[in-house]
DNA sequence: TGCAGATGATTAATCGTTTAACCGGTAACG
DNA sequence: CGTTACCGGTTAAACGATTAATCATCTGCA
């Protein structure tokens, strides 16, 4: 029922005072006399007043807003990461535009010119593994993984990887299998070099899907059974997606997960904790993670603009702590190595079952 | 190295026209010779001239930016909705800012004024079930289930149901289990009773999620071993999450996935295609559902707004289109229903092996 | 020749907020 | 007593784009 949207003016006019001092009063910044600006703050709130962003924008040259560039949102990650990260951002007022990059570089850039254009104060950036940001006008956080160059802050995904090496390793594991898709990403290096060094000296073998399925189409298996055949009592996946895969792939041979075989996996996505056994994982803190990138920018925001930030030239911002630890989840999929013997018994019931299946 | 960012004044200057002129050749507005409006174009490209959207959103009350609100971001399905969303609203020009409403009520409502107060011309909500919408000023569209009151647009969850109902029935499935979470769910509702529709006069029984954890506890059995030992051939689930733990307890069970019981699943999530076998699933046409409540939403803004509209209520803009069919996904996951006989048999090994396990 | 109408461009107001500069008055201080 | 400093505010100028109103020409027609 009121007559319009209410502005400065309206609040100005119905207590006889001047917009400047509305606008100080609310801002805190200039100098009123309290009762006074308690009485706007009153009215304010009375009349239901919203500031108008644009009107700020304009004026300050700050709009109130963060860009997200995610290499691929259909990525399983994203919903958390988004979620933290919309959730932070909220907390310090400010509000999150989504740019999807569809995982190839040209559109990163492109992704980052739209949210540029759109006036974003500054940006969140997952990149496309071994992409470099550029172009940016703004400060700019990159999540990626803490041992690549410009990154900002991250999981600590080598130390994570180490833990599940350990949790293997403390169960009696010496014949590990590592499942990864591409060596050209940082993160899944960092990973599986982890996990690889919490071993200690476990026999090791890894499979790049990537290069497998190139060959041998996509979708095929990964030849877990042959692998059990050959002694493997743990399989340690990139991520839960590919230990999704590898745990259905063993189910669907006849081979019990964990009394035959172990699965780990990374990152603690939804249906970790859905499916039977549940998956024993490594998960992100992405919340903190979340919390250290929108500090990042926010600081780098609120600092007046270097040289350097003024050039143009993409300023990715630093954080004071990098690395965030990543926390182990126990679940179901992994157990004590099987010995030897009662392996090989196993095994040639499973080949039998596994057979009549296929 | 250019002075600064060009305004349109600075491109005014250069050519010796006003800014008007300027501002209707970009726009293609006014009233300008196409000889000069060429001109203008080309120094605006040359000075990589890039409008501001903080004036333009302060003169034109319109900022460009359309709202999306999620009753969950973390719902695997969002990841795919948002992308299509990001896509449609780019190619229109609109900018995509994100809300999470933390699954309930109240901050679904905070939410929406959150993104009020920050502008948006107009919002797409994918509302928790149940839930009104409401308090939005601006032109609104509601993504939820054709069977709700005020909804924009929609998967045909019905007929998708009755699609897989269809085809289990002609793999001559007559005893099927369905698998949902929560009855308080129009999607759920329309999905299951799609599926009922589909399987004509076949037996079938419903299990309930939510009311079976309530008294079993989170994460417990669905007893599909027990149902699959009274005679149930096929098993389909409300959501892909929901197979996919049906799936996994049914392998862990040493009951194989399609010769012993089919199982099917919603939405086409990411993981369907990599487990082993392969989900059957019904796949929502989020690029179309997409475009669908993008295109009705800006048509809702670029209407004059009617006098319901500058009431401040929200109101849910209508799509021509509400109902979008949905795509059977044929995987490994379903097959012919199993011979009672050969059923009996394969249950016990299947007991066997499961009691082994468990 | 004179006038209406079309054409092409300019003028100036406006959107709502912030903020540097200013101003009258009073108190403190040398 | 004269100067300075502060206090609580106000004035007015931006910020950058859009657009209604206006104006100056030129064309066509009676």
């Amino acid at each position: 029922m009121s007559r319009q949207k209410p502005k400065l003016a309206r609040i100005a006019d119905s207590l006889g005072v001047s917009t400047a001092t509305v606008s100080n009063a609310l801002s805190g910044k200039g100098r009123v006399s309290p009762e006074l600006a308690e009485r706007i703050r009153a009215t304010a709130a009375e009349l239901g007043y919203v500031p108008s962003v644009a009107g700020r924008a304009l004026r300050t040259g700050r709009s109130g807003v963060l860009g997200l560039v995610l290499a691929d949102i259909s990525n399983p990650l994203f919903p958390k990461l988004a979620q933290a990260i919309e959730n932070s951002a909220a907390k310090a007022g400010y509000g999150i535009l989504i740019a999807d990059s569809h995982g190839d570089v040209a559109a990163q850039t492109q992704a980052i010119e739209r949210l540029i254009e759109r006036g974003v104060d500054g940006m969140i950036v997952v990149p496309r593994r071994g992409t470099w940001v550029t172009g940016a006008s703004c400060p700019v956080a990159v999540i990626d993984s803490p041992s690549t160059p410009g990154n900002t802050v991250a999981a600590d995904h080598w130390s994570g990887g180490q833990g599940l090496g350990l949790h293997l390793a403390s169960l009696g594991h010496k014949h590990v299998l590592l499942l990864g898709n591409s060596t050209a990403s940082n993160v899944q290096n960092d990973r599986l070099g982890g996990v690889r060094a919490g071993l200690g000296n476990a026999k090791v073998e890894a499979v790049w899907i990537e290069k497998l399925e190139a060959k041998a189409g996509q979708g095929c298996s990964l030849g877990l059974e042959a692998a059990v055949a050959r002694g493997v009592t743990a399989i340690a996946a990139i991520s839960d997606l590919v230990a999704l895969r590898a745990l259905t792939e063993l189910q669907r041979a006849g081979i019990a997960v964990p009394e035959d075989v172990s699965v780990t996996g990374f990152d603690d996505l939804i249906w970790s904790s859905v499916v039977t056994p549940g998956l024993t994982t490594m998960r992100m803190d992405v919340v903190t993670i979340a919390d250290i990138a929108i500090a990042a920018v926010l600081e780098a925001i609120a600092r007046p603009p270097s040289a350097e930030t003024r050039r143009g030239d993409g300023d990715t911002v630093i954080a004071s702590q990098p690395k965030v630890p990543m926390e182990l989840v126990l679940r179901q999929s992994t157990g004590p190595a099987k010995t030897s013997v009662f392996r090989k018994d196993s095994k040639s019931t499973n080949l039998t079952v596994g057979e009549r299946i296929q």
